[in-house]
RNA sequence: CGGGGCGUAGCUUAGCCCGGUAAAGCGCGCGGUUUGGGACCGCGAGACCGCCGGUCCGAGUCCGGCCGCCCCGACCA
């Protein structure tokens, strides 16, 4: 490609919106442009790279078995009905008429269309097992899209679903995708962790996420640099500092004038945060036949935890979950800031206690009267909840739940996620098959995404220095800029056709502009080799050969260059194949 | 959806508080001089100052509404 020609010019000066790196560099570099919140157009630049990283992903898709199809953008709403997604999904799935009216569904994912080719297409167990997949534009509405190609709101996503006739099978294709998944961000160079994840109320039974760790994800992770434990921070579990064994002691009124916070109370009564219990209140929406309701959640935990509102939704199943207003607070019979659930009518709160309260004794809690708590709450004895659950949030500092030591948190980028789906979508949608004895049952569906966009802006956010985008050959929109300046001009439109008849992808800097604009501009694209033709270089004996990364460069024989690249195409190859090993897999 | 910030030339910004008819740098076009790390000189094009309304003799500037963009939070199957 001769530059002269490419629709795309760099930027001297930062964009104004773009705070994060990858989103600056993308824009300076040329390879986005922005059309609204959330709605990039990839320039050529840009698109070539996004090429590049899919033809990544379809090797590391087919070497697992897939079968590459494409499905549509836009489906007809009763086919999501049909799952109930029409209802559970609110304003972020895009909706419209057709002309005959139809309610129509701009697609957010694939479940639905996969599982209706299955039961159009599966009739037997030799059909199965089966991986599909497809590359595909899908909208989400986000309310707060963010960070350059990070977050958006319309965007290409990688999805397969793999069908199996029974739950080992389901297992065999998460693991294999497990392994893939961190085949095909390690060949893009990008360096990934797995963490469990939620299952949210997907009702599947185990679920991964693939992170980019970096300050300016989204995510919280929970890590253990000691055993290797890695999670969400929903999901992610945490050892529990036991409460020293005693005796229960009889209930007994204490005057707290003033005091409505747990540390307020550790500090008045001359206790340990660990001996109060701390009451959370929420409200959630939760499915009641083809109801949603609102149910009061009364959520306890010992003081010196905090409640995490992901695993407090999947227990009471919520839908929705959101902070109670202090008017429901007190309608309940709770005083905010001194509540308890002794004494509570049951009927009207559902109570939700930490799995740490039962075998926590003589706990200080609210007396449900203002100003008022009461010493030695002991869970059983004084009151029982509906559900007995952990309902704690792991933090930075949290003892690890496998082996103890320390828990580090961190922030992270979801660029992949695996999915044990089950039969959720099959059975929804009958998609039945009949087994080995002529039964009829469900096809077990997983289902694995991968943003493309979002792989890409993180590769950028790990390869960047001060001067631009450093890509690695896997991901670059070409191996070799060549740069002509004055005085090689012949020799470099030679190169480039020689370069071109091997087969290397050249992007050749044949304008009219000044050494210093091509070195600052070559610098910004970040393409790994850069190959200089000038008199200077000429003078001593070739072209001047210069990896992105490095700072030196060197001369190559004008006839020896095309080789020459040739094998630094083949070691940066190689360099990023050996990084594709083997990864025990963590449930 | 809550909180905050910002909309002036393609980009980055000044001007706004204190109203008098828009400025600079970069970029772009032409000419000349330069020619290995975003050159220099000259000339030139380029702005309904986000939109609508109000106040005023007069609004980029003050007031109201709306729209858009960014950041934080909520949210993110």
């Amino acid at each position: 490609m001769r530059q002269s020609q490419l629709f795309s010019t760099t930027l001297r000066e930062v964009p104004s919106e773009a705070e994060v790196d990858s989103h600056r560099w993308l824009l300076r570099a040329g390879f986005i442009r922005p059309l609204a919140a959330g709605l990039f157009s990839l320039m050529p630049l840009g698109k070539r790279a996004v090429a590049k990283i899919e033809a990544v992903i379809r090797a590391g898709m087919n070497a697992i078995g897939g079968q590459e199809l494409s499905m549509p953008v836009v489906h007809p709403a009763d086919l999501w009905r049909e799952t109930g997604r029409w209802y559970q999904i609110g304003d972020e799935m895009g909706r419209f008429r057709d002309r005959a009216g139809r309610d129509m569904v701009l697609a957010m994912t694939h479940e639905e269309v996969v599982a209706d080719l299955v039961r159009k297409e599966i009739r037997s167990y030799r059909q199965l097992p089966l991986l599909v997949y497809h590359l595909q534009t899908k909208w989400r509405d986000d309310p707060r899209p963010r960070a350059g190609l990070i977050r958006v709101r319309e965007f290409t996503m990688k999805d397969s679903y793999s069908l199996d006739a029974d739950w080992d099978g389901l297992d065999k294709q998460y693991r294999a995708h497990y392994q893939a998944y961190f085949d095909i961000f390690r060949r893009c160079g990008l360096d990934v962790i797995a963490v469990k994840s939620d299952v949210g109320m997907m009702g599947g039974q185990l679920a991964h996420e693939f992170m980019y760790l970096t300050p300016i994800g989204e995510d919280t992770l929970i890590l253990c640099d000691a055993c290797g434990y890695t999670a969400n921070r929903q999901v992610a579990r945490l050892r529990k500092p036991a409460a020293a064994p005693a005796e229960p002691l009889p209930l007994e009124k204490v005057a707290t004038p003033g005091v409505n916070t747990i540390q307020g109370l550790a500090d008045f009564l001359n206790i340990s945060a660990a001996q109060t219990a701390k009451a959370v209140f929420m409200v959630a929406a939760v499915s009641d036949g083809d109801q949603t309701v609102d149910k009061f959640v009364f959520a306890v935990v010992r003081g010196d935890m905090d409640v995490n509102e992901t695993k407090l939704a999947n227990v009471v199943r919520a839908k929705d979950l959101r902070p109670a207003r202090e008017d429901e607070i007190r309608a309940v019979g709770a005083a905010p800031g001194y509540a308890s659930p002794i004494g509570l009518d049951p009927r009207r709160i559902l109570l939700v206690v930490d799995d740490a309260v039962p075998s926590s004794p003589n706990l200080v809690a609210g007396a449900n009267e203002t100003g008022y708590h009461l010493r030695h709450t002991n869970y059983g004895r004084d009151y029982t909840a509906a559900l007995v659950a952990d309902i704690v949030a792991a933090d930075d500092g949290s003892a690890c739940p496998d082996c103890g030591a320390p828990l580090r948190a961190a922030r992270g980028v979801e660029v992949g996620n695996i999915f044990k789906l089950g039969t959720r979508y099959t059975e929804a949608l009958g998609a039945n098959f009949l087994d080995k004895d002529g039964q009829s049952r469900p096809v077990i569906m997983g289902s694995y995404g991968i943003g493309v966009g979002r792989l890409l802006a993180c590769v950028a956010e790990q390869y960047h220095d001060d001067n631009g985008l450093i890509w690695p050959l896997s991901v670059a929109p070409f191996a070799v800029h060549l740069l002509a300046l004055p005085g090689g001009e012949a020799a470099a439109e030679t190169l480039y056709q020689a370069l071109q008849a091997a087969g290397v992808e050249v992007l050749f800097d044949d304008r009219d502009e000044r050494a210093g604009v091509k070195f600052k501009d070559a610098d910004l694209i970040g393409l790994p080799l850069r190959v200089t033709v000038s008199e200077r270089a000429l003078k001593n004996g070739g072209a001047e050969l210069k990896p992105r990364p490095s700072k030196d460069s060197r001369i190559v024989p004008l006839d020896q260059v095309v080789a020459t690249v040739q094998g630094e195409i083949s070691s940066l190859q190689a360099a990023l194949d050996q990084r594709v090993v083997p990864v025990p897999f963590r449930e």
